[in-house]
DNA sequence: CTGGGAAAACTGATATGGTAGTTGCCATGG
DNA sequence: CCATGGCAACTACCATATCAGTTTTCCCAG
C-alpha cells in the first residue's frame, strides 16, 4: 500500500512579508525535485494552502507551474500527483542539457574575457575547497554555478533558464540516487579540462569535454534508471495507484486541460 | 501618445463546455505572437475578463503563464504589459532552437523507420502543395508540422514542447516581418535535403543540413531585427509607455515578484 | 497659470464561497 | 462469497470579495 505520509514536515514556513506566490512554488518544487514529495503523492490544494498557512490561490498558481514543468499531474476534478519520474523525460532532459550546454560552451569560449576567466577559476577553486570539506551541499552549488557561469559568458544568459527546467528531471534522480564519490573526482578533473579549453578559446575542445563530461555523470543516473525502472514510469499514466476495483478504465478520460 | 487599441476584437469567445483557463492563454498567446498586441499594451485582468466573459482568475492564471514564457510583464500592483520583443531573448531562443532540432534531427536519421519516411514525404509533398495554391497559413502550419515530426520521429518527443517555447519569440518577429516569398523556395529545396538525408540515416548531414536551414531561416529576421531596433528592446525595461509626466522614475521598484 | 498634495480610481495579490465532477466506500442483491 | 448500484465525501475549477500598493486626477493655494 501507500506509505501514509501523514507528517509533511513543512514547517519551513511561508515569509508573509514576501509574496507568497513564488515561495509555494520554490518550496513545493523543492521537495519534489528532494523526493520528500513521492511519485504519486497527492498533493491537495486545500492541505497544502492549510500547511503552508496560505490561501488556495497561490497554492493553486503553484500547482499549475508545476504541472508546466511535468512535477505533477493535475487531474480536473479528481486530484493533483507529484508526478512518476518519466524516463522518457529523463532522456529527453538530458538530450536538451547537453544540446545547450555543448553550444553555449562553444560560444563562450569565443566570447570570454579575462575577468571571467579568473571568476571561473575562482568557482572551481570553491568547489575543490567543498569537495575536501565534505561539504556536500556546498559542492552541487558551486557545480551549478559554474554550469550557470559558463553559459552567462556566452552571452545567452536566457538558455540558463531552460538548462534549468530540463535538469529538473535530471535533480529528481540525482536525488534519489545519492552521490557516491568515485564520479566526484572525475567531476573536478573535467571541470578543470573545460574552464582551460574555455580561457584558450578552444571552442571545439571545450565542447567535446562539456559532452564528455555530462555523459559521464548521466551514466550512473542511466544505471539507476534501469535498475529500479520498476518504481518509474515508462508510459502514460493514471496516477492513482493500482487498486482499482471495477471502474471502466480511465481511458476516455474528459481530459478538459492540457496538462502535459 | 500610445496607439488607444480600443478594440481588442477578441469576439472569439469563450467556449463555456471547456475549461477556460487553457483557452484564455491559448487566445492571448496568440494575438501577443501575431502581433495584434503590441509590446507594450496593458493587459488589465478585470478588462481581459470582462471582454472574454469569464472571471479574473482564469485570466489571471493565463496570465502568469504568459510571462514564465517571457510575452508579458507582471508589474505588481501596477499592471501587465505585453513585453517588448527582447532582442536578447530572441537570439537565445534561436540557439536553444538551432541545438534541439540539430541534436533531434541527428538523432532521427538513426532511428527513423520506413513508415515514418514515408510521412516525412506526405508532409513536405502537402506543403508544397500548400505553396502552389498560395495557402500561406497551411505552408506555416506543415511547415511546423514537418519539424515537430522529425523531433518525435528522434524519440525525444518531450523537447518539442521546449522547441515550441523557444520558437515563440521568433515567431514574434516572423509575424511582424511578414513572409516573402525569395525564401520560401529556398526552404522546400533545404527541407528536401533535410528528408533525404535522414532517410538514408546521414545524421550527419541532416544535421548540417538542418542547421544551414535554420540559419537561413533566421538571416532575414535578424536582419529585420536590427533595423527596426529602436521599436524593441534591449536592456531591461519598464513596460510603460515613455508618457510619465511627473512621477519619480520607477527604477527604485519592489520587485517582491521573481517575474523573468 | 503653475505647482503641490490629497483623494479617488485604478492595478495585481490574496482570501473565500459555491459548483460540477470524480472516486471510493458500503449496503444490497445475486 | 462476489458483483453491482448508489450515496457521501472528496477534488479541482471558477466566481466573487477584500486587501494593499500605485497611479492618476483634480482641486486649491501661491
Amino acid at each position: 500500500m501507500v506509505v501514509a505520509m501523514d507528517s509533511w514536515n513543512l514547517s519551513a514556513l511561508i515569509d508573509r512579508r514576501q509574496a507568497p506566490g513564488s515561495q509555494v512554488y520554490a518550496l513545493l518544487r523543492e521537495h519534489i525535485v528532494k523526493a520528500h514529495f513521492l511519485p504519486g503523492a497527492a498533493l491537495s490544494e486545500k492541505r497544502v494552502a492549510e500547511e503552508l498557512g496560505v490561501s488556495r490561490t497561490p497554492v493553486r498558481e503553484a500547482l499549475i507551474r508545476l504541472a508546466e514543468d511535468g512535477l505533477v499531474n493535475i487531474v480536473p476534478q479528481s486530484g493533483t500527483y507529484v508526478a512518476p519520474i518519466d524516463v522518457a523525460a529523463v532522456y529527453d532532459s538530458q538530450l536538451i542539457r547537453e544540446a545547450l550546454e555543448c553550444a553555449t560552451v562553444f560560444a563562450a569560449a569565443r566570447k570570454v574575457k579575462p575577468e571571467e576567466a579568473d571568476d571561473l577559476g575562482r568557482i572551481l577553486a570553491e568547489q575543490k575547497r567543498h569537495l575536501a570539506a565534505g561539504d556536500h551541499e556546498g559542492f552541487i552549488a558551486a557545480d551549478d554555478a559554474l554550469h550557470a557561469r559558463l553559459i552567462e559568458i556566452s552571452g545567452h544568459k536566457g538558455v540558463a533558464r531552460t538548462v534549468q527546467g530540463a535538469k529538473l528531471h535530471l535533480d529528481r534522480i540525482r536525488y534519489i540516487a545519492g552521490e557516491d564519490s568515485p564520479h566526484i573526482h572525475f567531476v573536478i578533473g573535467q571541470h578543470e579540462e573545460i574552464i582551460d579549453r574555455v580561457i584558450h578559446h578552444d571552442g571545439r575542445g571545450a565542447r567535446r569535454a562539456m559532452r564528455g563530461h555530462l555523459r559521464l555523470v548521466f551514466e550512473k543516473l542511466d544505471r539507476l534508471l534501469w535498475e529500479r525502472q520498476v518504481l518509474f514510469a515508462t508510459g502514460p499514466r493514471n496516477g492513482r495507484g493500482v487498486g482499482r476495483n471495477r471502474t471502466t478504465l480511465a481511458a476516455a478520460r474528459p481530459a478538459r486541460n492540457a496538462a502535459p
